[in-house]
DNA sequence: CGGCTCCTTGAGGTTAATCAATCCTGGTGG
DNA sequence: CCACCAGGATTGATTAACCTCAAGGAGCCG
């Protein structure tokens, strides 16, 4: 457990007694796939570190409609806002089977005031959060084919690690079923269809292993599409 | 000075030496209307604290499009994300002649770590950004009428303070030119007009003062119409 | 009385959602 | 091994929301 608290961002860089600490208020808890884990305008209880598995965290409208805000990978923590208000701001649920650590809201509070440290890297965490919100309400306000693209650019930004030569083309694996890549981008799965068929005929990108590998054709074009 | 310090969000609660600091490294600048103060992407320098007039935060597109995030009003501050990344995540402008207290990011940063109570605040002044953010991000997912119903519920719940009968017909102010209030409703003039008419003729609220003065007749429909 | 700017109104076009099939593909059981 | 099934993915047709462009008002200040 020691060890899945550390490789977290927000607990990262702290010294071995506070992260014994940390350990002794962390539930784990085993959730089995697509099951909820809280819901929007739920009273604000504890928030969560995912170890393993995937969670996502998404709005949920009167029509059923979702829309989905944030996927969360092993290592990330979210609901982290319920430190300040009272409610959850919005629903989230396993994707997979997944094991979660839990955090009391009033247990964690305390270690807080106790832990500078865990103070900084909070402060540090909601950063990164509004930058991913700020980087969604801009994203919401383009039109879809800028939204691929940019999930494009970023997937393959963060897929650095296959060796590539510079300028050649890039394959990029969709992490999710196009249907929750859809929801991410705020949209539906007719209209993503449509679009990777558009940059398939403009010869922006390839696909191929079935629909789930996408072959960047023309970084440049994507680029462009991405802006607008 | 020390006053206009005391008086927001950000530096409320700090004792009088922590003050006397702040006001050693807050630079005033008096900015006339309709100036920009930072563009996105610029380089981050300094961070704001609006001491009189009005700002707005927005988003600004290739084709010029711009999309308003937040009206920022006298005590609150704007642009505190520089202290935690290299560039402005979005624009800001002054809407009136204003009085502008400037932070920079570096000698702030200095202040933040010899004042405890000072990161506590800014957890707090960043913890109400992003349920900000977050309440956009909503809002852009719903349709004009909803997001127009919702900013006129936000508007009454503001104006609480002229005594009114529970349940009687309450006049709120729009606190700015409709021109402005479709771009911080993500719309435009023509959208917004014939969504006031709609509202109008569904008599959930009537139009005085030549336009700037809103009756809200209908309470019930108009919380109806935000749910979507 | 111009000349602004803002607001409104009208007509037309574009984007993307919805509704409705159809097509795959992988998994299952015969 | 193969027919079958279920879910996701695609495709087509239609509709709705909203933007754009264009043309009037209406108030305001010189």
């Amino acid at each position: 457990m020691i060890d899945d608290l550390r490789g977290s961002a927000l607990f990262g860089g702290l010294d071995e007694e506070s992260l014994g600490r940390l350990a002794g208020i962390a539930r784990p808890v085993r959730v089995e796939a697509e099951t909820s884990v809280f819901s929007q305008h739920d009273p604000a209880a504890a928030f969560y570190l995912l170890a393993a598995g995937a969670v996502k965290v998404f709005k949920l409208f009167r029509d059923g409609r979702t829309a989905t805000l944030r996927h969360v990978r092993p290592g990330e923590t979210f609901g982290e806002s319920v430190l300040f208000h009272d409610a959850y701001p919005s629903s989230a649920e396993t994707m997979e089977d997944s094991l979660l650590y839990r955090f009391d809201t009033r247990e964690f509070r305390a270690l807080l005031l106790a832990e500078p440290r865990l103070g900084v890297n909070l402060l540090g965490a909601m950063a990164r959060l509004m930058l991913l919100l700020n980087n969604r309400v801009e994203e919401l306000l383009l039109p879809v084919p800028a939204r691929l693209a940019r999930y494009l650019l970023s997937l393959a930004d963060e897929q650095l690690d296959a060796p590539v030569a510079p300028g050649a083309p890039r394959v990029v694996k969709l992490p999710t079923a196009k249907k929750e890549l859809a929801a991410r981008l705020g949209t539906v799965p007719e209209t993503l269809s449509r679009t990777f068929d558009r940059f398939k005929r403009a010869k922006v990108i390839r696909m191929s292993g079935g629909g789930e590998l996408i072959e960047v054709l023309d970084f440049p074009a994507l680029r462009r599409l991405a802006q607008e």
